[in-house]
Formats: structure tokens, C-alpha cells, sequence
DNA sequence: ACCCATGAACGACAAGCGTAGTACTACAGG
DNA sequence: CCTGTAGTACTACGCTTGTCGTTCATGGGT
């Protein structure tokens, strides 16, 4: 299923510009990145555009002169394999393991905790699960 | 106190022996990646960490005529950096999305489950540290 | 029909990574 | 003292990323 795909942080940002408005001209991803204190060259972003597209992580169709692009992989795939890619490495896929290292490390609100445990709770006592083993 | 550090896969897998067995000589890295399947000259690992080294994440001191590296960086330290990077992205930092997320997508098993629960409840119950190396 | 503005295409360049060959140095054995 | 060998240093090369400048095409206004 899952292909590898590693994204640096720009091209994070790229992509969730998309993920945000489903499409978006070169101009307006380049607006939205100014005014997120990312200052970049219009062609800059153009050209990062053109390489995303040339590896196939999102596409344009093309409307009067302009270019609208689209996220072809999606947020929620790009996450699980960017955690993956941690989790897997530090952990060994030990989801505990890495809640631990979470809980045990940065400041944790009792209320995240009560959160968690709710979550935990729903889905240990709520759904019920047909898997063996 | 935090600075940015963002390592490959190669620079993670270095690191990694270097974190195993507290020093090593370039020969014994590279030892080691063989035996992981990780085919490279010898002269591929030196530069890998010199580069390393150039870098300040790592060191080493002269014995003879070999070089023995130490990391510089803790592994808890770069968990810690490396996980925040994709959990500040795509979760703003919410633990408890998160974990929804991770319990959500990927099977976790009802273990799992337990074990989280119970670390939970230790955490919010008595506030007992145990040291993680 | 012509010129300009708008935006994409192309080319460029520096830095960093992965990869490795070759050069150099210094210690050890004869 | 000379040489072989071990092991680092240097150099190189192709690829990707971040960053643009410049060129080119085209459609809209006069």
C-alpha cells in the first residue's frame, strides 16, 4: 500500500496549503506562504510546485493561463507515513513506547491525559474489536 | 536550548550504533552496517561521519592511528526533536490527536491498549520518574 | 494588429546527502 | 632504513532542495 514518501518542511507547507482550500493557483499558495512570514519568490514557489507535481504527490489542471493545483496523496496518508517513519525507527512501532516517551517528556496536560484515557477507554470497552491475535 | 536538528536516515542509522555501543571506531560502524544489510565502503561511513562530526553531532577522540566516535547528541534529544517536528506539523502539538490518530489508523493491539492505560494511570495517580537512558 | 502584462518554462547555482575512489601519512616488521 | 599496510583526508560526482533570474508564450486591451 504505502509508498515512502519523505517531504521537507517546505514542501510540507506546500502541500497543506492544498490540503487547506483543495485547490490553489501558483499565486495564491505563494500569497498564503507570504503571509505566513514565508517569504519566498513567486517562481520559487512555481518551481517547487513543478517538482512536487513531477513526483506525483499533486497535480494542476489548467484554467484560462493559470495553473490549479491539487494534493494528490492525502493529509492523512502523509501523516501516518511521516510518523511511521519516526515511530517505527525509535520505537520499533511500539505505540506504548512512544506514549510513554511522549507523556514522560514534554508537558503533558492532566487534561490531555483525561482525554487520553477517555479515548483509550472508547475504544477498548466501546468498539468492539473481532481481532485475534 | 533546542536547536533544530533534522537527520536522515543514514545520519539516524550512525547515530544509532554510536548510541548502542557508546563508542566505536569507523571499522566497527561500518561492521555493523554490513551486518544490517547496510552495504557500504568503509570509506563511505568515514565521510558519513566526518560529516557528522562537522556538523557537531557527534566526535571522537584519536587512539593510534584510528578515530573512536561518541555521539554528542542524546537519542532522547533527537526522539524528542525529530517526533515534535512531525507532531507540531500535523497535530499542533496535541498529544491527544495524536494518539487518536495512531490508535485509529494502525492496529494497535488491545495490549497496547492496557499497557497505555496503565501508564496513564500512573501518571496521573502518583508522579513517579523513571529514568530512560 | 500590436504591445504589454501576466504567468509558466527553463536554466542556474549553492548546499547537503549518498556514494566512493584515490591520495597521503604514519606505524610496524624486516 | 625501506616498504607495506592500515586508516584518515581529500576530491569528486550525481541527485535533491531551496532559491531565483530570465526567457518565452499568450491573451486582453487600445
Amino acid at each position: 500500500m504505502g509508498e515512502e514518501l519523505q517531504l521537507s518542511d517546505l514542501q510540507l507547507g506546500l502541500l497543506r496549503i492544498l490540503w487547506d482550500r483543495e485547490e490553489a493557483t501558483a499565486l495564491e499558495v505563494h500569497t498564503v506562504l507570504v503571509e505566513q512570514d514565508r517569504g519566498l519568490a513567486p517562481t520559487t514557489v512555481s518551481t517547487m510546485l513543478s517538482r512536487l507535481e513531477k513526483k506525483g504527490t499533486i497535480t494542476h489542471r489548467t484554467e484560462g493561463r493559470q495553473f490549479i493545483y491539487r494534493a494528490l496523496v492525502r493529509e492523512v496518508d502523509v501523516r501516518r507515513s511521516m510518523l511511521s517513519r519516526v515511530t517505527d525507527y525509535f520505537f520499533g512501532g511500539d505505540v506504548s513506547a512512544l506514549v510513554s516517551h511522549l507523556v514522560e517528556g514534554r508537558d503533558v496536560d492532566p487534561d490531555d491525559i483525561a482525554r487520553l484515557q477517555q479515548l483509550l477507554a472508547e475504544r477498548s470497552g466501546g468498539a468492539e474489536e473481532h481481532d485475534d491475535a
